[in-house]
DNA sequence: CTTGAAATAGACCGAACAGTAAACTAACTG
DNA sequence: CAGTTAGTTTACTGTTCGGTCTATTTCAAG
């Protein structure tokens, strides 16, 4: 009944893009209506505010990556692999996004997050929800690898928290430095982060 | 000749206070003028625009906190041990920031610097600066740690990035989830990422 | 004490902003 | 095809914003 439309998904798509690119603040709900190429009116016919908006973006965007991370990080896969895997992917993404874009974007769960943390309740607690659920992501590659004694003891939750730190901690100096080849041995480095013997012991 | 003032600085400290508890975006002039106690011809007077004036802010803070980096990098203490003073300070400081402002504030130059990197160059160079500057600390000391044989071999550049994503990404992650404790164990964190021997090896 | 430079005050402007209201259009449903 | 519902459009509101302008105040040097 009544006509349908998909102008909600493109302003999703739209707000996530231009949040990602530029920063929450500093996009206007006229500038993701433009995008959209939806009018004002829709837009608050669909969503109630700006941050309503970005709640949604970023809990489909998060839905829309479950398939890949739960394959990066496949049980079946050996547990290092998966590590390898993610870092690997994430190198490649950041590259084509600065390729399409001309700057390294980055990962909006930690420049938006760390943005609006202080601001914006519904934003920050949707966010954390996000890094909460890839952290565990990385908890069970790294229990995996202990019981495999691939790395040493220690709790693997602390350890995913760490790792999951230090992995968003370098995805931001290469934002900030608009650097991807910052990440070309992500992989290497998070892996010796870890203390996982390697191949290539080389890179810190 | 004339009268004179300070103004300039009350400028800048309530611009960098403001822009660390929320961001850049979310603090208009008029907000920094209200919490400086100036009236906006008086801001115009001093700085063009609110960029400007973060960028002098951001270079004051530099300029303020070197003496602090300059004796816990000193080269007289034990390498190893600047690095955990560095890692104590911040602890310390972010749990004093929590109990003044009731919110973990983490570092203005990876929050901001993230948030602006695409929008402002002149507050991203700034920033850069004042990263890369800090990062040939933690080399100093990296490379002092290798000569003693403390940690292993490797470029201490390329380390001393690492270390400073890794420290970053700690403090923005403390940021985000409003908890400082994660930055309780700071110094033992980075160092067993930097492999070096440990009286407690044990968190990751 | 005078004079002029340094600094302040505050009124003002236009643009951009978030948000509202109501008329209008398209499509499915019976 | 008539009615209903879902979605769209546009014009409009009041506010906040960045930025300007000018009159005024303060102070220090001559």
């Amino acid at each position: 009944m009544g006509r349908t439309s998909n102008a909600d998904e493109r302003l999703m798509t739209a707000a996530l893009d231009l949040m990602w690119e530029e920063s929450y603040g500093a996009v206007s709900i006229d500038d993701i209506c433009q995008r959209a190429g939806v009018k004002k009116g829709s837009f608050y016919y669909f969503y109630e505010s700006k941050s309503a908006l970005a709640v949604a973006a970023l809990e489909r965007m998060s839905q829309e990556q479950r398939a890949i991370w739960d394959e990066q990080f496949s049980p079946a896969t050996p547990p290092l692999d998966r590590i390898r895997a993610r870092c690997e992917f994430t190198y490649k993404k950041q590259t084509d996004l600065k390729a399409k874009h001309g700057k390294v974007l980055g990962c909006p769960l930690c420049s938006v997050g760390s943005e609006i943390c202080n601001q914006d309740e519904q934003i920050r607690d949707k966010i954390r929800e996000i890094c909460t659920r890839s952290i565990k992501y990385w908890e069970s590659a790294i229990r995996d690898a202990q019981t495999e004694g691939l790395i040493g003891p220690g709790d693997p939750a602390a350890k995913a928290r760490c790792v999951f730190a230090y992995y968003e901690g370098l995805i931001t100096q290469a934002r900030i430095y608009n650097d991807a080849e910052m990440l070309r041995d992500l992989g290497s480095m998070v892996l010796a982060h870890l203390h996982a013997k390697e191949p290539q012991a080389v890179v810190a």
